[in-house]
DNA sequence: TTGTATCTACGAATTTTTTCGTACACCTTT
DNA sequence: AAAGGTGTACGAAAAAATTCGTAGATACAA
């Protein structure tokens, strides 16, 4: 595990975000499926990846003539870490102002509410 | 109301944030206190929140020799323009799970997490 | 009045992130 | 074999965000 989930750029989360959901992929792939809510060249996508192949935030194995990305920081991993970054700069530190403020403006449905009740229970319980 | 709660930068979110804390303050107020935590110059900070008066972040008065600055967007509605974006694209759209997670493993008070439950109650009702 | 401190203005350098053009390799089809 | 499509590599431009040096104004103290 890295010490350091270093930070991704909103591009590289985009990217991230898409090899999350559907393993690992070919720049194609990837770029294809950004085109279309993106306005950007194939190179950029490739550069893009290349870059984050040096960081150490993909890895990528040759198959054929293309190669093959694969999302060396986990979903959860990266989301943790952004989540505190996002909690110190945005909410000053107050999770539950975060909480109050998603849950307030955001759909959500019956059951997630439910699971979060349940949350909200072993938090209370386990003090 | 702005339209457009434009995406602050990180490096202007932490002036925003001390001037919703502390009110309208001068460039030194503002400066002294992000230096404690940040490497930085004075000028840095004055171009900072300079370039953020023209885009309309900020406002400033002068008071004397100095001004004194103001921040021109809401604590919530900028609170809640970057949490819509993040939701999006660090969590795919799922408030749920972003709550979820900040629940695991921020620290969270007794009080807190019942005016949580209250909400959670208050949604529920309203389906 | 001569310095010292403290302000703003502002151009410009630096750094980071994003974008793209071009070259070249390899396949497949004609 | 030539042409067309689809890959990667890579330098470099462009855009965005951050940083800072220097100049000039003003107050205030020695």
């Amino acid at each position: 595990m890295p010490s350091n989930p270093s930070k991704p750029t909103d591009s590289e989360l985009e990217i991230l975000s898409f090899l999350w959901q559907h393993g690992p992929s070919t720049v194609r792939q990837v770029h294809d499926f950004l085109a279309k809510t993106k306005e950007a060249g194939y190179t950029t996508t490739l550069k893009l990846m290349q870059i984050m192949q040096e960081k150490g935030l993909l890895s990528r194995t040759e198959e054929g003539r293309s190669h093959i990305y694969t999302a060396q920081v986990s979903e959860e991993e990266t989301q943790q870490s952004l989540l505190g970054r996002f909690v110190e700069t945005a909410f000053r530190g107050s999770a539950a102002q975060l909480v109050m403020q998603a849950l307030g403006t955001h759909q959500t449905s019956a059951e997630e509410l439910d699971e979060i009740r349940q949350l909200l229970d072993n938090l209370e319980n386990n003090r």
